[in-house]
Order: structure tokens, then sequence, then C-alpha cells
DNA sequence: GGATGCCTGTGG
DNA sequence: CCACAGGCATCC
């Protein structure tokens, strides 16, 4: 289920588990998380970790010698570290350390993927090169976000979770965000104005940050049951919405359920400022 | 555009 | 028991 906060903390997480350490050790099991790719070179990354960057919610890896390893996590996906001989549920893939620590890949569901290839190929992989701008590795201006999504003719929230045209953005943030620059999902992305396309851009950026803050921490927590929802819509239908009190509605967008503030993000924006109350037609489930 | 499949776990 | 889950690919 991670989105790019949740994947750029596993990246953080990683770089200081392998921070002056060698992978002494590097086993996978023979499962989907392959898919086509050559699972018995993963036995061959070993050594130090030379760089580990991340493209909107790929990981790719470089390990010394060049080997690298391009790693999704799916929605069910984790990195895991644990002292030897600790069992990991679920666990898929393992870099064993000269500390004496294991670092597993977990995946209960299996829509992860991991594919080892030299390191100098990592970006000509095809997932890879076809994504978007990363918000936060190459930063995102109002103009940038245009360009990417204006001339999409997908709903607004469908284009901003199409990895093609900006990466990392997910069901979670992507719904956040929208909320956030008080956009509804289903707007035609052309029919933004400049000042729109910056409140989005911004609030892209905060939601980023509002994740990162979040998801801090070496256990993953968007998995743990009994965690509150900290999202300001997401999750929250037929709640009231926290800025303007209208019961928040879903809705379902490609497939995807959609969270919305049907009187903070108008469909149709009015010309003026609202001032009686809007009918609105909340949809519950 | 939309629907479906891949998997397993959890919550209503 | 069924419906749903923060992803992605593939099909029409």
């Amino acid at each position: 289920m991670p989105e790019l906060p949740e994947v750029e903390i596993a990246r953080r997480n990683l770089v200081r588990w392998l921070d002056g350490r060698r992978v002494v050790r590097a086993e996978a099991d023979d499962t989907r998380v392959f898919r086509g790719a050559r699972r018995q070179d993963f036995a061959s990354l070993q050594g130090r970790l030379e760089s580990l960057e991340r493209r909107g919610k790929y990981l790719l890896f470089t390990f010394e010698g060049g080997r690298g390893l391009m790693a999704h996590l799916g929605m069910t996906g984790r990195f895991l570290r644990r002292p030897e001989g600790v069992p990991v549920p679920y666990s898929r893939a393992r870099f064993y350390l000269d500390s004496g620590e294991v670092i597993h890949f977990a995946d209960s569901r299996l829509f992860g993927r991991m594919e080892p290839c030299p390191a100098s190929r990592l970006y000509a992989l095809d997932a890879v090169k076809e994504l978007g701008r990363d918000p936060l590795a190459e930063g995102l201006t109002a103009g940038q976000l245009q360009e990417a999504l204006g001339t999409s003719r997908q709903a607004l929230k469908v284009a901003l979770m199409d990895q093609g045209r900006v990466t990392g953005l997910g069901n979670i943030h992507a719904a956040e965000a929208l909320y956030r620059a008080g956009l509804h999902p289903a707007r035609a992305p052309a029919s933004l104005s400049p000042a729109e396309w910056a409140r989005l851009a911004d609030a892209i950026h905060a939601s980023i940050a509002f994740g990162l803050e979040e998801q801090q921490g070496d256990e993953p927590a968007y998995l743990e049951d009994g965690a509150e929802n900290r999202f300001l819509v997401y999750g929250r239908a037929g709640t009231p919405c926290a800025r303007c009190g209208a019961t928040v509605e879903s809705f379902t967008q490609g497939g995807r359920t959609t969270h919305c503030c049907p009187q903070c993000q108008p469909l149709h924006p009015a010309r003026k400022p609202p001032d009686g109350r809007r009918k609105t037609a909340a949809r519950r489930r």
C-alpha cells in the first residue's frame, strides 16, 4: 500500500541500516515477486551499498561491483530489519549483514516486485523509464504539474495517479492533495486555472511532507491494525469534513475508492464564493 | 473510459 | 460471509 512517503521512509531506513555494513549473503525465495526476472541474480547482490535511489514508488539499489536491484513494494511489501534467527512472516528475500542482522523483504500479497539487473540499466527498465516527475526527488512546480497533467482527458484524480505523468502519488495521497487544494477529484484537468495548478502543487508537497512525518521510523506503520485514521478525507466517508462540516463522500474512480468533501471541493467552482448552503448529492456506501 | 485479475488479511 | 484494501498490468 505504500505510496511515495512510505517508500521514501523505507529508502532512508535501508540506507541507515546498510551504512558501514556489508551484505555477506543474499537469498530470494521462489515467488511471484520476481515475475520474469532472473531470481538467481539476487544472490550476487553482495558487499557494500553504493547508492539507493527512489523514483516514485520504485527503489533502485546499487551495490559495489555494479550490481543493481529494482524493488517495488506493491500493496503489502515492506523492508524489515531483524536479528538473525528471528522469523519474519512472508519474508520473500533477505540480505544477511556482517553485523548479524538480516534485512527482509516481506510481502503477504505478493504484489511487490523485484528485478536484479546491472546498476547501469536500472533507469532503462521499462517500468522506471516511463515514470513521470517525482515531486520530492526532482521537485514539482505548478508549471511542471500543469504540463504533466493538463493534457489528460482522465478525471483529475485518475491523472494524478498516472505514474507516467507525476510519480509517487497513490489513492490516499492523491485524495489528500486534492482535498488540501480544494479541487474535486472528477474535475477535468484541462479546466484548471493557473491558481488551481499552484494550489495543487503546494498541496502535493504538503501531503508528502505530512506522510513523511507520519511514517517515520523503522517499523512501517501503514499496515498496522488499530492505527487511527490521520488523513483529512481518506477513509472518512459519511463523517463531517473537519473544515466545513459537510459530509465527506466516497465514490469510485478508475476502480478505486475516492473520498472528497463536496463543499470544499466543488465540482463546478462558483464564480463567486458560495454564500448559501448547497444541495449535495452525498452518496454513501 | 471501465472492468478484471493477481494474492492474502481484516473488518463489517 | 462478503466486501474491501495505500498497486499495477492487461483486457475490452
